[in-house]
This record gives structure tokens, C-alpha cells and sequence, in this order.
DNA sequence: CATGAATGAGACTTCATTCAT
DNA sequence: TATGAATGAAGTCTCATTCAT
């Protein structure tokens, strides 16, 4: 009937302001990324996610807390879904570190999130209390997550034995180089750059070091 | 008795007017490893070179410029040295890659000049002039540096058939991230956090990565 | 049945809007004398009332008209009660003086009247507007009646000539100094104050000026 | 010789430089008298003293620093005044307490500071810090004064045996009052004001309170 | 050459006020 | 009427840069 027309004109403020948070990551992230975390002003951030400064620290008390919130809303639910890929996969180790860098690469490496890595490195010794923050909640878990894949390649008699920690560290760096690459340099209009092809960097690696861990025949 | 005054360049005043370029280059480095260009502030980098503020613009006209001549003071000369390593060696390539990480590793990478490499990943794209010399100074002749040296162990039948520019970002990735890590992370107080030791993940990453390469028996 | 609603306008909703003005006011006069003016906020008073921020505009055009409507809500009937004090008395002057002392420490120095004193004697000078109202309002009216009384014992042969506008404000003085302190650092947490005992002062002040006031026999 | 004509053209810039701190407190304490603490700006406050806004951070820290250099300025060097007046005196205790009452007038009551209490009363309870700087930087010594005072009349058999702490508050109340009102209603164009002059109030406030205090023949 | 007092643009943040719903 | 999200002017404070000495 034609009480159902009723709605749509409702929505509109209420709708905006449900989106807004959303926005305004959105809008940080991207900003961020581009200037760094010092260098990056507030306005621009309102003015991108189309707001006005005040309403910015409506949603968010600081500068700080809104990079707090760029965070959590881009890594920390990705870890969990690495953690489930890995426990319900029953193929071999070296075909699960396969398909963990490539989904790392495609759905944190390949992504604005990545700039987040860029940005920590970079400002985290000004800041002390993101840098216990984001190894809570980023580094350790990530950590634990490759360390367990290559024990197990082990346990099972798949790998040789080699020190897992720095095994694993050895399997992040390249993706971890990537991806900050792609917010610096990559970023920058340079002449005769060198030019890092994800991919086939990707492939590389995982042939050498997949190769290097494999027990000789 | 006059006549002992011949040298006049000796003198201790003249000598440290001689100095004061360098003595605000070093503390200029020390300085932004610590804070990043940003939040490094010129009073502080005058106070620890020992010289009153007005006197950094005597001889840098504005900050952005400090920062650059820093860059090029402290990486110019460092290529050069590793061609000269690569040139005179005939051992096995297996053995010169080894020996290049782990000189790489000792002389820059351990080197205040690493903080460098996280200060230009980080802001580079502040300074988009400063992105082409970098690349062009830095980043071009050490990839040029470490492809020589996989495609030599692939003529000479060392090593497997593999794409050597990939090679060698892969080879170079976990020192970087090692170099970089220590200026941000590793500066922190953190508790519980990832440890990285250099010595163990350098060797580590070279059983992995030189088992990978090498032909099959 | 249904006849018993026949008074429309007590019902809980009706009361409620009907009271919001004076519910407002309640609500500004209490942070005003906690914050001062300048930093008191509208956010914070409408909360206190119970409201939203945008109800509070619809019955007070703006902060400073709310501030001026507690001035009068607040003192605009607090003379009248003294004046009418005076007119039924009928002992003596040091009596009528006592008792009159007395009655303004306990319905307006002793109330939150007197806080609205210390923000108009802080904040007078920012408001030029209300510096008359409150003269003509409160300062005037009061001096006349305390003038009176003081010139009725000197006309009943119980005082002293003296210059009765100048012994009215030497009455007064240490009862707005009470009222005011009570509101300042009264409400502070400070170790070691100076601890002022209202009834033990206006005791003594009694004993002291009345004292003084009258004829040696 | 022509020698003594070198001089005058070094001392400007560092006369400048001795005065500027002096200049600034100046500036401050009028303006703080005018708009309180919270509606005084810094910029103005520069403006006055004829500096830029920077320059005012080169001498204080923080706003609420300057305010406290006011203080100190003003106000803690004059109670050792009185105290040494007290400590030389020695005629009767009434002379003496007029002689410091009419001397707190010519040299605070009178003066640019007593506008600082109008400002501390209406402020104290927004910086808790300055509630208990101002108590035991100003309000407990110049307490201890006058008990001193009233009990040395007691001591001496020249004054009734009256509770001295209330009767030093209900002496100073009146010269409180005066000054507070000066930079409140004092300093507004009220028409048909109630008008307190100083000298008659402080003449009155004596003859009544010495005649209260003093024991009858 | 060297100094350091002075400048002032610009950063983050607050809050009185408006207005679409 | 009532709401509360949104605004943007204005505040305190910082810091790269200048310039008289």
C-alpha cells in the first residue's frame, strides 16, 4: 500500500550521519598515507570526507585517536582472517605460506592500508603510546600467525629445522618492503625508478624461499 | 716569533669555523633518526652542534635543504665501496653475496645512515625533488650492484636460471627491514615486543635464500 | 470517566514544557556560579536541565540573555521582602539592624542568589548593559534600605551622627565578603585556608559595629 | 675624549630586552583587570606591551604562568611591607591599625593589583592550582598581619577580648569591598550609581570599629 | 661570521549558535 | 516544540625564519 512511500525521505541526515565515521577514516587513511602523520592537518581530512573541522572531533577527541581508529578499522579484523585461513587448511605447509603472502598481498599489501605500516614506522618513536599499541595489535599477532605456519612445516617433517622467528621475519620482509615501497617511491613521479612488479616479486620469493625451506630429497 | 704563525688554517678557532658544515650535518642526522623531519626542530639542532639558531641559516637556507644536504652527505660515497668489494672478488658468488650482506649490513645498515632510509620512506613524498635524486643516488646503483652479482652466479652455472632484479630485491628486503625497524620500533620501549636479532635472521636469511638459488645436485 | 481529565493543563507533559524556563534557569544559575560565565557551557546547562541543546535557544536567544534572565529571576523580589521587614519593626535600631543583618545572611548571602554576586562584580565589565540593570535592580535599593535604618536610630536618639550612606556600606561589606568568599575559595579544596565561620563573623561584626554605632551613655 | 660618544648605540636592543618581562606584566595585569583571566587574550596582552604574540612565550610559558608572575609581582613583596611597618611601630594599637589599613589602601586598595582579587575570587574555582598558590602566597600572610595587630591591642589592655580572626576579616572586608567594587562597577559608566567614596568609608569604618574595639573607661 | 630576540603564519582544538528533521 | 549534528570563528601555543647588533 502506500504506506511503504513514506520512507526514503526519513533517511537522508540520519543515514549521513551513520556514515560519517566511515567517511572520515576513509578520508584519514588516505591522507595519512600521503603526508605522514605530523605533516597531515586536520582541515584536509575534514574537508575530504566533505565536513567541516569541528565535526571531525565530534566523532574523534584527537588527532591521535582518529589515527588510532585508521588502525583498528584496517588491520586489526585482518588478522583473524589469516588465523581462520590457516586453521581450517589441510593442503601442505608450503602450499598454505603460498596462499597466506598472496592473500596478505591482496588484502593488506595491495591496499591504502598499507600505508599505515609507512606511517608507524616512521613517527612511532614521537609517539610511545601507538608504538605499544600497534605491536599489541599488530605486530605480535601477525607474528604469531607466520611462526605458527612454519612449526607446523616443520613438525610435520616438510621444512628443515631453521629458527622460526627469523624464518618468518625472512618471509614477511619482502612484502613488508612492497608495500611501504608503494607509498613512498611508488607514490612519487620518478625517472628511470627501479620497478618492483608485485607479482612476479611474489612469485620470486616464495620459489626461493619455499625452496630454501624444503627438506633435500 | 711571528713567523711560528705560518699556518694559519690550524689555528683552533679557524679549524672549528672549518668544521661547523659537518658539526650541523652530524647533529642534523642524529637529530631527524630520532624525530623524523618533521618534528625535528632547528633550536635543537643548532643547541647539539653547539651553535646558536641564526647560525644553521648561515650555512643551510632553510631546514628542507639541512635535510637534503644530510642525505647526500651521508650516502654518496657508499656505493662506491661495494662495486670496488664486487670488482676484486673471485670466489664463489654464493660466497660474495654472503660477504656483500653482511658488509652491507656492518657499514650501513647497523650505520646512523639507516636512519636515513626510514626519514626518506617516510617523508619522501613531502619532498617530491628529493625522490628522483635519492632514487637516482641510492637506490639505482645498489639494485644495479646486487643484480651484477646474481646474474654473475648465473653465468658462471652457480646459480639457477632466475629473474635476477626480483633476486635481488628479495635478497635486500630483510635487511632493509631490519635497518629500518631498528630506527622506529627498535628505539621504542615496548613490552612483549617482536625481537629481531640482526646476526641471527642475517644468517638465517642466507641458509634460506642461497639453498633456494643454488642448482640442484 | 473521561470527565476527570477536564484540567488539561496539569498533565505531565503539559507541566513539563510549562516548567522548562524555569527549569533552565535552575540549571544556568547553578554552573554559572560554579564555572563563571565565560567558561560555564550551553551544552552542560541544557543537560543539567534535561534538555538538548537546541531547546535552550528557543527560550533564550543567547548565552548572555540567559545570563541576564537568572540576574533577574534571581533578585528582582529579594528587596521588597527586606523593605517590608523594616516597615513592620518596631524595637529598637541596633535590633532592627541585627535582625536585618541576619535575614540577609540566611535568604540571600546564604543562598545561591550570592553566587550571581561574585559573577556580576567578575564579569560586569564584559556585560555594559547589565551594569545598570543590576545597579538600579540590586545595589541601589539595597543601600537605601540599609541608609534608612541607619538613619532612623539617628533620628531616634540611638546612634551616633554619622554619615549614614558610608556606615551602610561598612554593614554590608563583611556580609558580601562572606557571600562572595563562600562561592570562590569557600568551594575550593585548599590546605591550610584561612577558614572563615559565617555566624561567628556576623556575630562579631555585630558586637564590633553596633558597638560602635551607638551613644556613649 | 671622543672615546665616551661610543656608547649610546649598543643599549636599545638590550635595554628592550631587560624591560620586556616588566613591560609584559604591565600589559597583563591591566588587561587581566579589564576582561578577568579567561576573556584576556594573549594576543592583546602582547599588543599592549608592544610585542608579538611569540614573544610573550619567550617570557611565559603558559597563560596561566603569566598570571601567576602578576601575582607575584604585584602583590607577594608588599605583605613584608606591612610586616615590617607592624615590627616598628610603637604607638597605641589603634593608631596602629589605622596607620595599616590607610597604608593597604594608598599601596593595593588603591593600585592596578587590587583588581587581581576581583579576578581570583571569580576564577579560583576553574584552576585549582592557583586556589592554593594565591592562599599561601597572599591571603594567609596578610590574614596573619592583621590577627597580629588585633591581638597586640588585646595583649595591651587596649582592646576588648573579642575573637581575633573575625574581627581581622570584618576589618579588611570593608577595604576588600572597595577595591573589588573599583574594578567591577567602578570601572562602568552607571548612571546615578551608589558612589563609595574611599577616604569618608575608610574614616567611617575606623571611628566605628577602633570605638567597637576599644574597652570602655 | 655569529648571535638570539623577535616575528607571525599556522597548527590543533573548543564551543556558541544554527537548522534540517 | 524539540532535537542534536553540523558549523566555523576564535583561542592558545609552536616553531621556521629573519635581522639588528
Amino acid at each position: 500500500m502506500s504506506t511503504t512511500v513514506a520512507e526514503p525521505e526519513s533517511a537522508p541526515r540520519q543515514r549521513r550521519k551513520q556514515a560519517r565515521p566511515q567517511e572520515l577514516l576513509e578520508a584519514a587513511l588516505e591522507l595519512f598515507c600521503e603526508k605522514g602523520f605530523a605533516a597531515a592537518r586536520t582541515d584536509e581530512v575534514a574537508r575530504r570526507a566533505g565536513v567541516s573541522k569541528g565535526t571531525l572531533y565530534l566523532y574523534y577527541p584527537s588527532k591521535e585517536e582518529l589515527f588510532k581508529a585508521v588502525v583498528r578499522h584496517n588491520l586489526s579484523s585482518l588478522i583473524a582472517e589469516g588465523q581462520e585461513l590457516v586453521g581450517q587448511f589441510d593442503g601442505s605447509s608450503s602450499e598454505l605460506l603460498a596462499k597466506l603472502l598472496r592473500t596478505w598481498w591482496q588484502r593488506i599489501g595491495n591496499t591504502p592500508a598499507a600505508g599505515i605500516h609507512k606511517i608507524v614506522l616512521a613517527e612511532v618513536r614521537n609517539f610511545p603510546e601507538l608504538a605499544q599499541f600497534y605491536s599489541d595489535e599488530v605486530i605480535l599477532p601477525a607474528d604469531r600467525l607466520f611462526c605458527g605456519v612454519v612449526e607446523r612445516g616443520i613438525a610435520r617433517g616438510e621444512f628443515r629445522a631453521m629458527p622460526a622467528h627469523e624464518v618468518a621475519t625472512a618471509l614477511m620482509a619482502p612484502l613488508i618492503f612492497m608495500a611501504v615501497h608503494r607509498h613512498s617511491f611508488g607514490a612519487c613521479p620518478v625517472h628511470g625508478s627501479v620497478d618492483v612488479e608485485p607479482e612476479r616479486l611474489l612469485g620470486t620469493h616464495l620459489d626461493l624461499v619455499l625452496r630454501g625451506l624444503e627438506r633435500r630429497g
